[in-house]
RNA sequence: GGGUCGGUACCCAAGCGGCCAAAGGGAGCAGACUGUAAAUCUGCCGGCUUCUGCCUACGAAGGUUCGAAUCCUUCCCGGCCCA
C-alpha cells in the first residue's frame, strides 16, 4: 500500500495549495498513482532551483508512487510567463533537444527509472506537441478553456497590469501545459501534477481540461516558493546559479552552497529537501537549535544533497575537503588530502618561478593586479594559513609536502598551487 | 509620422563648462565581531603604476572651447503622449 502524499508533504510544510485532500488521500490509499513535475530545459543542466521538484518526485516514489518528469521540449520554445515580468528568449528545438538529453543523465541519479509500478518516467512534450496541427489544437484544447478564465490567472493579470504586456505566444503557454496534463493522464494514467506555487494557475487549467475531455478527476498540489530570509533568490550566488552539473558548479561549491545556508532558512529547507523521515528531520533541527554554531543541520543537508546529486564518494570528498580547509593547520594534512583537494578547489599548476600576480589572477583569486595589491594591503590573503604581507611572500612560502601552496582569500575562498 | 523626456561605471541614480574616474544607494571584495551564519561597524570598489602619475571611460560619430559627462550638429536606442 503506497503512502499518503498529502500527509507526507504536509508534515514537511510542502503544501501551499492543493485540490481536495481527502480525495487525494483516498486515491493514494487505493494504490500507486502517477504524478508529474515539469521543467523547461533552458540549459544543459538542472540547477538547485529545479531540485525541489525532483526531490519531491523522489519523495513520492519512496512512498510507492510513480514519478513522471516532463521535459518541456515544446513549452520551452514558448516560455512560461508565470513569475516572469518580461518575455523570455526563445530557444530553438535542437538546443532544447540537446538539453533534455544531458539533463536526463542527471535525472537518473535522482530518481529510480527501473521497472515496476513506481519506476520513473521521463517524457518530452515535444513528442506530442511539436507536430500537432493548429486547428486540431484549437478544437480539442482551446474549445474547453474560456478566455475569461485565462485572463483571471495571476500570471496574466500581473503582466497586463504591469504595463509590460505579454505576447499571444506566452498567453498560450497555459493551454499547452494543460494539454500536457491531459496527454499524460490519457496515455500514462497520470493523476497528479506538482509544482511550485507559481504553477497553481497552470495546474488548475489542466485539471479542468482533463475533467472536460476525459471525464476524469485529477489532482494538483503546489509547494511554497523557496525563499531566503535575506530576500535574495534561492539557488543563486554571486557567481550565478548553482548547477547540478559538476562542470558548471564543482562538487565542492555545491556542497558549500548548502553548508552556508542561513540558520533562519535551514528550518524550512531541511524538511523540504531532505528525504529522511520527518521524525529524523525534527530531531536534527532540535540539535541544531541547541547549538546553531555547530551548523549540524546545514552539514547534514549538504551531505545528503551532494550525495544525492553527485554520489556518496564525491560527497565525502567534498566534505573532507571542507574539513581540511576550515579546520586545522594545512601543514598537518596528509599528502593524499591535497591530491583530493586539487579536484575540489581551483588548482593551478605552475612550473618554474612563481609570478605572484599572474598566479593569483589565473587561479581566480583576483581579477587584476591592483586587486591583488588591495587584497594584500587589507590582509585578506593567506598562504598556507599565514597572512601575506607582501606579494613576494608567495615565492618564499614553504611548500606543503614539497609541492603545494594553499591560498586563501578572505574566509572561504580557496585555491591550490601545484608546484610539482 | 509629430511631440516630449531620457540613455552616466555591475545595477539604480546625481552631476549639466574646469575643483569629475564622476555624489548617494545597492551589489561585490576585504577587515573587525562571529559559528564557513545573520546583523552591525570599517576600508576598498575602471585599468596600469616607479603610489606618482598615465591610459580608457558618462549611447555613437563629429564639432565649439585653453578645457566637455556637461554646449552645438547628426545618428542610434528606450519611456511617455498625440496620430
Amino acid at each position: 500500500m503506497p503512502g499518503s502524499i498529502v500527509a507526507e508533504f504536509a508534515s514537511r510544510g510542502l503544501v501551499h495549495d492543493s485540490t481536495d485532500r481527502t480525495e487525494l488521500d483516498a486515491r493514494c490509499a487505493r494504490g500507486p498513482l502517477s504524478a508529474y513535475v515539469g521543467f523547461d530545459p533552458t540549459a544543459d543542466s538542472l540547477h538547485v532551483g529545479h531540485l525541489l521538484g525532483q526531490v519531491s518526485l523522489r519523495r513520492l516514489q519512496l512512498l510507492g508512487h510513480r514519478p513522471i518528469v516532463l521535459a518541456g521540449g515544446a513549452t520551452g520554445m514558448i516560455g512560461d510567463p508565470s513569475g516572469r515580468s518580461e518575455e523570455r528568449n526563445l530557444l530553438d528545438a535542437a538546443a532544447l533537444e540537446a538539453n533534455v538529453a544531458s539533463i536526463s543523465a542527471q535525472l537518473e541519479r535522482l530518481l529510480d527509472f527501473g521497472p515496476g509500478p513506481s519506476g520513473a518516467l521521463l517524457v518530452n512534450n515535444a513528442r506530442w506537441t511539436a507536430g500537432s496541427d493548429l486547428i486540431a489544437f484549437l478544437r480539442d484544447v482551446g474549445k474547453h478553456v474560456t478566455v475569461n478564465q485565462m485572463l483571471a490567472k495571476d500570471s496574466v493579470r500581473s503582466r497586463l497590469e504591469g504595463g509590460s504586456g505579454l505576447s499571444y505566444t506566452e498567453f498560450s503557454y497555459m493551454l499547452l501545459q494543460a494539454n500536457d496534463f491531459r496527454h499524460l493522464c490519457e496515455h500514462h494514467g497520470c493523476e497528479l501534477q506538482l509544482g511550485g506555487s507559481d504553477q497553481w494557475g497552470n495546474i488548475t487549467v489542466g485539471i479542468d481540461l482533463v475533467r472536460k475531455v476525459l471525464g476524469r478527476s485529477v489532482h494538483g498540489l503546489t509547494w511554497p516558493l523557496v525563499t531566503k530570509s535575506d530576500g535574495t533568490k534561492f539557488g543563486k550566488t554571486a557567481s550565478g546559479a548553482v548547477w547540478l552539473s559538476a562542470e558548471r558548479t564543482s562538487v565542492y561549491q555545491f556542497h558549500q552552497f548548502w553548508m552556508s545556508l542561513a540558520d533562519a532558512d535551514i528550518e524550512s529547507l531541511l524538511p523540504w529537501f531532505s528525504l529522511a523521515p520527518a521524525a529524523d528531520v525534527a530531531a536534527a533541527l532540535d540539535v541544531h537549535r541547541t547549538n546553531p554554531g555547530a551548523r549540524n543541520a546545514q552539514r547534514s543537508l549538504a551531505r545528503e544533497m551532494t550525495a544525492l546529486v553527485h554520489g556518496e564518494r564525491a560527497a565525502s570528498a567534498a566534505e573532507q575537503a571542507a574539513e581540511v580547509l576550515f579546520g586545522s593547520d594545512p601543514y598537518a594534512a596528509g599528502e593524499g588530502i591535497f591530491e583530493m583537494l586539487a579536484a575540489e578547489i581551483p588548482t593551478e599548476r605552475v612550473s618554474g618561478a612563481i609570478d605572484p600576480m599572474a598566479v593569483l589572477s589565473s587561479c581566480g583569486m583576483a581579477a587584476s593586479n591592483s586587486e591583488v595589491r588591495r587584497l594584500v594591503a587589507q590582509r585578506g590573503l593567506r598562504v598556507n594559513g599565514v597572512v601575506v604581507e607582501d606579494a613576494a611572500d608567495l615565492v618564499s612560502a614553504p611548500r606543503i609536502h614539497g609541492r603545494w601552496l594553499l591560498l586563501r582569500k578572505g574566509k572561504s575562498t580557496y585555491a591550490l598551487i601545484d608546484l610539482r
